[in-house]
DNA sequence: AACGAAGTGGAACGGCCTTTCCGGTTCACC
DNA sequence: GGTGAACCGGAAAGGCCGTTCCACTTCGTT
């Protein structure tokens, strides 16, 4: 079981040693196309990106679902890692406050990751397995919390990832300023019981208001 | 300044009655469309619709944008009128969490004008003067709950129109539940202070979880 | 260094949607 | 009822974008 089987895994060969570099360009250019521009990015802009042409990105990826596990696969890792250490937290409301924040602000400056954990399921199976273990984390920090009698008990794992898809996709990615105003008063009321309301930061003179909060970079028609 | 003269506004002589009918077919029929498409639904769904050719509906609506605003300009009065009425509960608490409820269902319910309402502005010049209507409404709610000492002071009335546009996006129009629960959390979250949470409706056994819960109906990439 | 397999780029194809255009029809007025 | 202007429908033109295909290049091997 070592060295030079032609085949590594499921008696596909190895990739050439080029074409192992380019699958790390695209996949590159893919999520820094994706958080940009979401999940319906052309295939084109990825491959202007990549600095590859339009062909080599199909080839290696015939389907935009294998494109769109391939990332999510590395990226899942690190939300369910941050979970974990919330949960672990000894005070489990900053904890909890803590990763709601962070979510948050990491959904809203990565559209694709935002669409798919919002959008999984519907035929993407393996990123609906990956997505899954997220839960038992989130399960955790969420009963660790209402252990401690801070978080109102019937809220669960599922109303906090919604909530974060929710706050996430509240304004553009620069709008840090109206999501973490908004946090803060879901956040207040998620707990169990408080006497007043924890104060919000104001709101930086925007002239513009409530003009274009939502999706900020739309093709305009 | 009566009876015959061919201009009845802005030099623009009175349409053919056919006409005028037609032009009502199409409203209603972007009405529809656009309530569950959105705002990006072609031009020749609308037409089918109202039974009408493409080319009727671009004579009358060259772009886009003539059509949007026609319609908005009908819609916002309804949630005018209900701001107000809410704004005049001798309850405050109560007008303020039922126009909550009743803002993010609409929305919910009409993606076209989830999307005017959250977008408008950026050349919509026609669009975000008839928004503007909106405001001294929704800041008569908030300024009552707040005198009555109910709302947090530290909101405004943006604030509350962005938690209703947030809130409408969650789910699709039939998951009415989901939003419910958010919209209560999100109340007690507003409330100045409380003892115990609101209690919250449970979740009717919901099999897909989290999947899917926005943009619902997106088109299969 | 020479050969064949694997890989590449981007032009070309095709489907979809928006917009225009015009022969025929309907309406309003005389 | 006749006339002309306004209006209509839907076919066709045009543009955009996703996908395929193949002549050419690069890599690994002998």
């Amino acid at each position: 079981m070592s060295s030079v089987t032609p085949a590594n895994r499921e008696g596909a060969r190895p990739l050439r040693r080029d074409a192992e570099r380019n699958r790390g360009l695209i996949l590159d250019a893919a999520r820094q196309v994706f958080a940009s521009h979401g999940l319906d990015a052309g295939f084109d802009e990825i491959a202007r990106v990549a600095g590859v042409g339009v062909g080599t990105v199909y080839r290696r990826f015939p389907e935009r679902r294998d494109l769109v596990e391939a990332l999510f696969e590395q990226e899942i890792d690190v939300v369910v890692a941050r979970a974990e250490e919330a949960a672990a937290d000894p005070d489990p409301w900053r904890g909890l406050s803590e990763f709601l924040h962070w979510g948050v602000e990491s959904q809203a400056a990565d559209r694709g990751l935002a669409e798919v954990l919002a959008a999984a399921g519907r035929g993407h199976e393996r990123v609906a397995r990956e997505r899954d273990r997220l839960r038992p984390a989130v399960l955790s920090l969420v009963q660790h919390a209402q252990r401690a009698g801070v978080l109102r008990p019937d809220v669960g794992e599922l109303d906090l990832g919604l909530v974060v898809a929710m706050l996430g996709r509240v304004g553009g990615p620069e709008r840090a300023d109206l999501r973490h105003r908004l946090v803060t008063v879901v956040l207040d009321g998620l707990a169990v019981r408080r006497d007043a309301p924890t104060p919000l930061a104001a709101v930086p003179a925007s002239e513009d208001d409530l003009a274009c909060v939502f999706e900020p970079s739309r093709p305009r028609r």
